[in-house]
DNA sequence: TAAGATTGAATCGTCAATCTTA
DNA sequence: TAAGATTGACGATTCAATCTTA
């Protein structure tokens, strides 16, 4: 329990350094009238899904949202055109989702944008070495474990 | 733009690092019927500032919300009989907001379960020197800089 | 019984507009 | 004009319950 102070103040750095950057780049994207983070999250994923597509449940994991929360996520991306629901050939249950032609369209549109904040808002305050330290100290929380704390 | 990879990569994982923990430490506050992280957050920042209270603009440069995100929090405060709104002295636009007796009550029955979940969700898998790295890491975007990106 | 997915109800967050005072 | 704060309208998220199929 000697290391519980060290724990607390990085989650505490986490929490904040968390909200900062998501918020200026979530403004990025929305100063050039573009959806907002989480949708650019979920599209890529169904994009590197390929043609088979991806079962919502594949997508909860990769993404960390609740289940309820991704297939309200899905339902408004329908909305919009950008994705697409089918039956799962498999899996009388499940459902694959497909990335639309202007799903991967709007998807392409968003990355230069998106990148481009990265770099501004991430990027000019951590050097890459620094970067890299920062994705391997990070490594153990990204990495599915057990769904109950 | 060297370092493009290196932050990108590190901004990804700083966002699924921090929904995959603040998922599992919030469900250790609502196991315990406590309420969320934020409360807290926002119940501890109003008890450090002591007898004087806080200004709600002071709130929002301290946890990183939103204007109308932090008056309706203190608002939810209020009607939990947590926090109390006083006129402000100085400036009659403003208003203090000082915590209550139960307020702190409920800050303190809070503290003990929070400490655990970061212990178990953060510190068992970070070490002491390693959580240290990371505060240091994080401490960038944690100062508050423009408020625009 | 359990897993994949959806839904209703409630809470929470955000944006833009507004109100008051500096 | 600008800063502190609130509000209405809307969108997003969560919890619990439900439905279908494994």
């Amino acid at each position: 329990m000697a290391d519980t102070q060290g724990a607390e103040a990085a989650w505490i750095a986490l929490l904040r350094a968390h909200r900062s950057c998501l918020r200026r780049i979530d403004a990025r994207l929305k100063a050039a009238s573009l959806p907002p983070l989480a949708w650019y999250d979920v599209l890529w994923e169904i994009e590197r899904a390929g043609v088979d597509g991806i079962r919502p449940v594949q997508l909860e994991r990769r993404v960390i949202l609740e289940q309820s929360n991704v297939s309200r996520l899905i339902t408004r991306l329908v909305r919009a055109g950008y994705v697409e629901r089918c039956g799962c050939p498999t899996d009388k249950r499940g459902q694959t989702v497909h990335l639309s032609a202007s799903g991967r369209a709007m998807r392409r549109r968003m990355w230069p944008i998106y990148q481009q904040a990265i770099a501004d808002v991430v990027g000019t305050r951590l050097p890459a070495a620094r970067a890299r330290q920062l994705s391997v100290l990070l490594a153990p929380f990204v990495e599915p474990t057990s769904k109950t704390a």
